[in-house]
DNA sequence: AGATCCCGTAGGAGTGTTCG
DNA sequence: CGAACACTCCTACGGGATCT
């Protein structure tokens, strides 16, 4: 449909794997055939039928299947994300109810028809529909971990984000997320340091500086207990 | 029920040293 | 020289009591 071509958004089926990018629309990836271990700052997730997956703009990701598999990918522009889970946020994994298994029918059809990611004006309502039943923006001090997870971070200072006392905060934050504030920050840091040491050459000691640890003992202490192994072994055993 | 405070404990962070 | 280990200090956390 002319106007709308690559603008509203894209479906596409996906079988190759893609290396880390981020990039500032939003997307939608329902799993066809097979399973793919998608990996984010703060989380790995292993996407297999039965659910679905919500990456917000400017979530750095990458994906990688042990075999095989199939996906469809929506790419959803920011303009209809305004009151979802907000730029930089973290991937949220939604299970596949009858609503997003009747969505993932209709986008796959249309995905199907148009080849090519031409969207259409049904396409626009969906994704608006879609959008509508997202989960809504994490609160201001899970936003500000997902950008500062490697700065010198107090439950104090995030407390004070949410205009709470320390000590109620960290109850509050553990009935959101399901950890505390430092075993959070501990997963993103971990997760962060996982990437960088199968895709780059940094030096151990350089990589828990950039993750947030100034001194390499923390962080290999850390790692190792977080792994089950050092930041050199798991290097090693991924080359 | 929601929020704060006190206190004891576990574990995280930093530092120095040893090892390969 | 970089990685790993051992140790100390301090902060985060949990339990329970209290207040609004």
């Amino acid at each position: 449909m002319e106007g709308l071509r690559n603008t509203v958004c894209e479906t596409r089926v996906y079988t190759e794997e893609v290396k880390t990018h981020e990039h500032a629309y939003g997307q939608l990836t329902f799993p066809l055939e097979g399973s793919m271990c998608l990996d984010t700052p703060s989380e790995s997730v292993l996407l297999q039928k039965g659910s679905c997956l919500y990456l917000p703009p400017a979530c750095s990701h990458s994906f990688s299947s042990p075999g095989r598999n199939r996906f469809l990918v929506l790419d959803i522009p920011s303009r209809f994300l305004s009151d979802v889970t907000g730029k930089g946020g973290a991937a949220v994994t939604l299970k596949m109810d009858d609503r997003w298994k009747s969505l993932s029918q209709l986008f796959l059809r249309e995905a199907e028809e148009a080849p090519n990611g031409e969207a259409s004006h049904p396409v626009e309502h969906l994704v608006r529909y879609a959008c509508g039943i997202l989960p809504k923006s994490a609160s201001p001090s899970l936003e500000y971990l997902q950008l500062h997870f490697a700065e010198p971070l107090t439950t104090t200072q995030l407390a004070a984000i949410e205009h709470y006392h320390p000590k109620y905060y960290i109850a509050w934050f553990k009935k959101m997320t399901g950890h505390t504030p430092t075993s959070y920050i501990l997963q993103l840091r971990m997760n962060a340091a996982k990437q960088l040491l199968r895709e780059t050459a940094l030096p151990v000691s350089m990589i828990g500086q950039e993750v947030g640890y100034a001194y390499a003992g923390s962080f290999i202490k850390l790692f190792s207990r977080s792994e089950g192994m050092t930041p050199q072994q798991y290097r090693r055993g991924f080359r």
